[in-house]
DNA sequence: GAAACCTCTTGATCTGAATCAAGCGATGCG
DNA sequence: CGCATCGCTTGATTCAGATCAAGAGGTTTC
């Protein structure tokens, strides 16, 4: 089931907000060849596109609405892994793990997909270059993503997990403005961030202690610089007030005599 | 700094335990070119190869020995990422991130490595389809195996974190014995599994309780069914014995009616 | 327009892992 | 040979976040 022009249409306007980068760079009739077998699609909220166990069949990327991946034990409680919004895709790293889907996908809202049936992007993969080093670049992005999120949860309290979502959120939603929402409900942010939608609540209420107002999903701050404590070397290099005066907290992340310190004890046998 | 001739024969010999597959399927000239540009070096218990914030100069394979990738936060708490083995690689997913290093990368015993520039790599990529789809396939394990590292946190006891670590560890190491080893002390497995020395060590009481004998770093389990327990879904495949008579657990894999159940409720707005 | 529902918030209690603090047994060194 | 060191274990205590329970505010439904 090819696409219809019309639905080339709505694929072309949506590249606007395609922040995958899927297709950038590669040649106008390897494009066509993957749009001509992918297939745009609505769903309806709640729907589940991918189970634990399933075999991976599609890549989706969501042009409208929003989705998630999640993992779920025994016991039916789940781990949220990522969360999606209008130019994101999934199932591009599962379809080269081998073996069956070890993630849920499920839309969140209303939504509109483009699907991509992974033996097109497998043999493609092959045939070009570019296309593979896109993919090699959004999964390694969320190879990246799961990283902190690891950390989040080895470390952070939930203050701090919830400073740093939401400076992230902010650098990426609006770096220029003192406002931002979030773009989920809060139960959902809060199992993404590993805790209960009471804990999430609470930690809310502290972080209005520091300056930053909350009214239902949209977050105010006081100045530019409230999410500074929450900063850490890999975020500091997409804030483009890094380094600035009003950044105190900066001063800790380029010397940082904890870090050479700390590493060169611990060594050892295997 | 080429490798000599007496260093690619160490290369070659090493390829037995190769896990990673970074060379598998591309020509004998790319082959060359990039070996050509490697370098094979040794190291000391303990060295530093990569700190957060470094520019990713190099993939780094292990030729001999181990290591370790972690990240730190600025108190100086660490969470391991992933502790290498022999065939292991690490950077290559960092490369093509984007930006500065989010990891440590430390080596943990005295150890041999094999350098690859990241330039080379980068450039490779481009011209051949199969390395690239070699380092997709690579980085898609890495995210796999950190999203088992983030539904752990999340979910699992430490009872089941620790047996679910085992039971890995024996499929991957020795699936036909009723013995495996640590392969690190532990103390670094405590803290890869997100969990402090005491508390893995309590754990490990548990874990005996179950018909698991712990001698050290000897782990001997009574039969091959005791691991059942923390088997699911993505595990399951690799298990010779999934599915048999004495994999009680395994019932409820497939039909699983909790999974099923529990992800249709939870729909929703954004 | 009232009732039912849903999300979020707030409060009280409980639990389990971190922390603090010894103690044990190997290994290494003077 | 005895002492120090290191990795691990074990015990006691603490405390943060989960859980349980209730209530407030907003939206949908009939």
């Amino acid at each position: 089931m090819p696409m219809t022009v019309k639905e080339l249409e709505v694929l072309h306007a949506s590249q606007g907000h395609e922040k995958s980068g899927l297709f950038s760079g590669i040649s106008e009739t390897g494009l066509q060849t993957l749009l001509q077998a992918s297939s745009l699609r609505d769903f309806a909220a709640g729907h589940v596109l991918v189970q634990q166990g399933d075999k991976p069949e599609c890549l989706y990327m969501v042009i409208k609405g929003a989705a998630r991946t999640f993992r779920m034990d025994a016991e039916g409680r789940e781990a949220t892994i990522r969360m999606l919004l209008p130019g994101d895709t999934c199932m591009e790293a599962v379809m080269f793990m081998g073996g069956d889907s070890p993630i849920n996908v499920q839309v969140m809202e209303a939504s509109q997909l483009l699907l991509l049936p992974a033996h097109i992007v497998k043999r493609h993969v092959l045939d070009d270059a570019a296309f593979a080093a896109n993919l090699l670049r959004i999964v390694a992005r969320h190879y990246k993503n799961a990283m902190h999120q690891i950390d989040a949860m080895n470390i952070k309290s939930p203050l701090q997990r919830v400073g740093y979502y939401f400076l992230t959120r902010h650098l990426e939603m609006a770096p220029d403005s003192l406002e931002f929402t979030l773009p989920f409900r809060k139960q959902t942010v809060a199992n993404y961030l590993g805790i209960t939608p009471e804990t999430f609540s609470r930690t809310l209420q502290q972080i209005k202690a520091l300056g930053i107002d909350i009214d239902g999903e949209r977050i105010k701050m006081r100045d530019a610089y409230v999410l500074c404590h929450f900063c850490d070397s890999d975020t500091a290099a997409l804030c483009s007030r890094h380094g600035k005066d009003g950044c105190e907290q900066c001063a800790h992340h380029q010397g940082n005599p904890a870090v050479a310190h700390s590493v060169m004890r611990n060594t050892g046998r295997t």
